[in-house]
DNA sequence: CGGTAGATTGAGAGTCCTCAAGCTCTGTGG
DNA sequence: CCACAGAGCTTGAGGACTCTCAATCTACCG
């Protein structure tokens, strides 16, 4: 697929062996639970997930959205306190791979070793845009802002039909990625709806004047580079 | 130092090799400017220095704060847009490395390309760390966080003494950092001093009750592990 | 036909923001 | 030696944005 680099000979030979195997899970299931080390990590194959972390009172704060291509886990590899855990919102198929294998690939490929530090880097760039985006916007912006950054990711895996995406978020997953009450988003989604800027129906997305909420949003980022897939 | 990994036979060699200089900027200056992709990576070996993103209307939302032993720019390597900027809050020196040597690095030394993910997910961390603390924590709550964040971090690379670490940041510092207004930082800061929970004198941070203060930020990491250097 | 998950709406309260002013400290120049 | 300017800190007041509480509504399912 255009989203994803061509791999080099050997590279996809030595992915499929250190792949152990290939699961299903069902929408809502723990794929990494919360404080739990896995020993295992995956690529995100079908699917939407999301990393989330929640304080002791149960507020929860939702980290990044998770696409097919997508890797997962390697924070817990490195992780020095508390580890996200990581959920999937609608049912998913994940490539498992043994954690203890991570330093041979490196050591055998290091250009998959230099795929993965790209995948870890540009995973951090969207946590940075997360943050910036609850940091320092405000409702309006924030929804407009996860509206065009989701549609845009899932554009770029060619999921897109039609001038749509699908959306299999309920708003209370929009609220703890924003962080924002779960009230507030559903009057600043109904809001954004009666200006037209957007429509959700049916579980799909479509984004009726985009360089509106672009200019709302204060969105500016670039066209999705092609990256690499484990 | 007890913070860092020793290295093996031969690593500490490339490293000097793959190093092009050594570089001294003063308080306040550009380490890299937002939006410009360097062509160098870094090391910050002395000072304090912070990553940031701005909006267009000028509202800055720090992402992290970066301590000796931090690598800088790596993220710029794999950016899809906008990259963020990296400012010296102290006098700093950085150790620069050629941008183009990165792949050599992992090409002849897995090891240190390994290393180098390391410290990528190391970075992720912590904005995972610092986007909870502004999505779902209170003013109270988010200072309180910094304060002990900053505190164990900068404890953890050697620089308390008697119970304190230097503090190089203003509070418009700590308010970019926390998604805060400048004023409602002060008041919070104000409101913690008067609980006796921190001081903050002649530019030294100092925790008079940390379990408080965790208490109060709900702070749940671990100790800091060792970590590699590059 | 209840039961549940999710969406929607209104009302009141509270946190946090903006505006504005004053204060302290430091460095500079007359 | 003192006036002055600038950066950073502090405080008060009013208002805006967002939150919590509570109730209603819809769609879907057994």
């Amino acid at each position: 697929m255009d989203a994803f680099s061509p791999l080099q000979p050997g590279e996809l030979e030595f992915i499929e062996k250190y792949r152990s195997d290939m699961v299903d899970l069902p929408a809502g299931a723990q794929i990494i639970p919360e404080h739990r080390t896995s020993a295992r990590l995956f690529t995100l194959y079908a699917g939407w997930a999301f990393r989330y972390k929640t304080l002791t009172d149960g507020r929860r704060q939702i980290l990044n959205f998770l696409l097919p291509g997508d890797f997962i886990g390697l924070q817990e590899e490195f992780a020095d306190g508390a580890t996200p855990g990581v959920e999937a919102v609608t049912p998913v198929r994940l490539c498992v791979f043994a954690r203890d294998g991570l330093w041979p690939l490196f050591r055998e490929y290091p250009s998959l070793g230099y795929d993965i530090t790209w995948l870890a880097a540009r995973e951090e760039q969207w946590v940075d845009h997360h943050l910036v985006t609850a940091g320092r916007r405000n409702a309006m912006e924030r929804v407009a802002m996860l509206l065009i950054h989701l549609y845009r990711r899932a554009e770029r895996v060619g999921m897109a039909q039609d001038g749509a995406v699908p959306f299999p978020f309920n708003q209370q997953h929009i609220a703890d990625a924003l962080g924002l009450s779960l009230v507030h988003t559903n009057k600043t989604l109904r809001r954004l709806q009666a200006h037209g800027l957007h429509s959700l129906v049916d579980g799909r997305l479509r984004l009726l004047a985009p360089r509106s909420l672009e200019r709302m949003a204060d969105y500016f980022e670039r066209p999705l580079r092609r990256s690499p897939l484990i």
